[in-house]
DNA sequence: CGTGGTCTTGACCATTTGGTCAAAAAGAAA
DNA sequence: TTTCTTTTTGACCAAATGGTCAAGACCACG
């Protein structure tokens, strides 16, 4: 898995990048690489302030629901000198999305064929688990996104993430066969480790209120979600 | 934002609360159509246009992202004459909430303790997935409001609705106790029903994408959800 | 018919919104 | 130092926003 700064924004990285919607899966298809475009310190910096604090709003708040005042406020600048550095809204919604994107698939990417099934799948829940516990905004931002309609990222939903879904769902398939995994369609197995992964970030707010205080809902999603997949995905 | 209280009430003597859509549904699970204050044909009808556009609307953009020109549009009125019937864009929310909480609930309220565990829980989880088929926008205006912190639902989830998952976890420890169902966290049970089926809703585009064309992705979770909770519910 | 209540709307308002611009301030390079 | 580029900002703008209001249209009923 890539280093997780990347999803902030906060090195050098995704900002040197110039923005390429599916970037690593466009790398994977052998599509030509994106150019660099050199930048200050100063730029890399003011950036990362901008994307970090228009993380926190428009996963609060949805795409329509921020407002480039508040944006500005979070992120210490004035508004003018935000849009010094993106050159509107959407741009920086988009660049959210983009830098997001990839590291949300890495988990699934790592998912390989050769081991056992079982222990790849059950450490796939595991890490995606994990990132609802590590980056619960960046959860909500996208979940906001698909809920809305996905109007900024419908296209590489149907062409990319299809494809490396469509991908994994052949292995999954040639494990069915082998014998080593239970009969089950693999395309809504992998839509359940989403759901129920993702819903421990997106619903927080329930889950918390729902079990009191006191309880750490993730650790006891770890322990729920593995007993889950152990009876699931048993021949 | 203040939480707003009311909208969790199981008994609402609220005069607006069943919004029209959702009256049959309302009225078919026998529950007291409490008495309205006299309203005329046209307030009726005219009130329900409203709530139904606003759900249209609440449903696509959030409640920070709707206007009240889209909603006046999409409910064929103009801004002041809806204003009429609802004081503000956050009575329309609210009542939107008021009106649909109880029915979305009304599924887990009928699990009952006589009757077989897994077949119960199967039945719920049944019920729930057509929910998602048969009210999708409402389940992603819950989805919305929850995702963006529940700021007029926080008060409620933590008393009423805690009370109900709670009460409804103590029948199925009961059920365990019993040797009628496996041993897991009730709660997270709960959860994962809720994860699992209204993901089929909230996350329509990204499953149907993902799927690709000429599938019923409701109709193909219902055989994997029923196995899922087949394998998962054995004792 | 008239009359009193209900319904509808065009005009209007203060504030907020996304975004621009010229000019000043701060660096960098020489 | 000077010069050139990058960064920052106050002032500004047109459009959109939630909401008001007075007056007119409509409607039920005696």
């Amino acid at each position: 898995m890539r280093p997780v700064g990347r999803i902030f924004g906060e090195k050098s990285d995704q900002m040197n990048a110039i923005p390429t919607n599916w970037a690593h899966l466009a790398r994977q298809m052998g599509k030509p690489m994106t150019q660099e475009k050199p930048r200050t310190r100063i730029q890399e910096k003011n950036r990362a302030r901008v994307l970090e604090a228009a993380l926190e709003v428009f996963s609060k708040h949805g795409f329509r629901g921020a407002t480039l005042d508040e944006i500005a406020r979070e992120a210490g600048l004035s508004k003018p000198n935000l849009l010094y550095y993106f050159s509107s809204k959407d741009e920086i919604h988009v660049t959210l999305l983009e830098g997001l994107v990839d590291t949300w698939l890495d988990p699934l990417r790592d998912l390989k064929e050769d081991g056992d099934p079982q222990q790849e799948l059950r450490a796939y829940v595991r890490r995606k688990l994990q990132m609802s516990r590590d980056f619960p905004r960046e959860s909500r931002l996208f979940a906001q996104e698909i809920v809305q309609g996905a109007p900024r990222m419908k296209e590489g939903l149907a062409t990319d993430l299809k494809a490396l879904v469509d991908e994994k769902a052949v292995v999954l398939k040639r494990w069915t066969a082998a014998g080593k995994l239970a009969q089950i369609d693999p395309h809504h197995l992998i839509f359940s480790i989403w759901a129920l992964t993702q819903h421990y970030a997106d619903f927080d707010v329930q889950v918390r209120a729902v079990l009191g205080e006191g309880r750490d809902p993730i650790a006891e999603a770890e322990v729920f979600l593995d007993t889950l997949f152990t009876r699931l995905l048993e021949p």
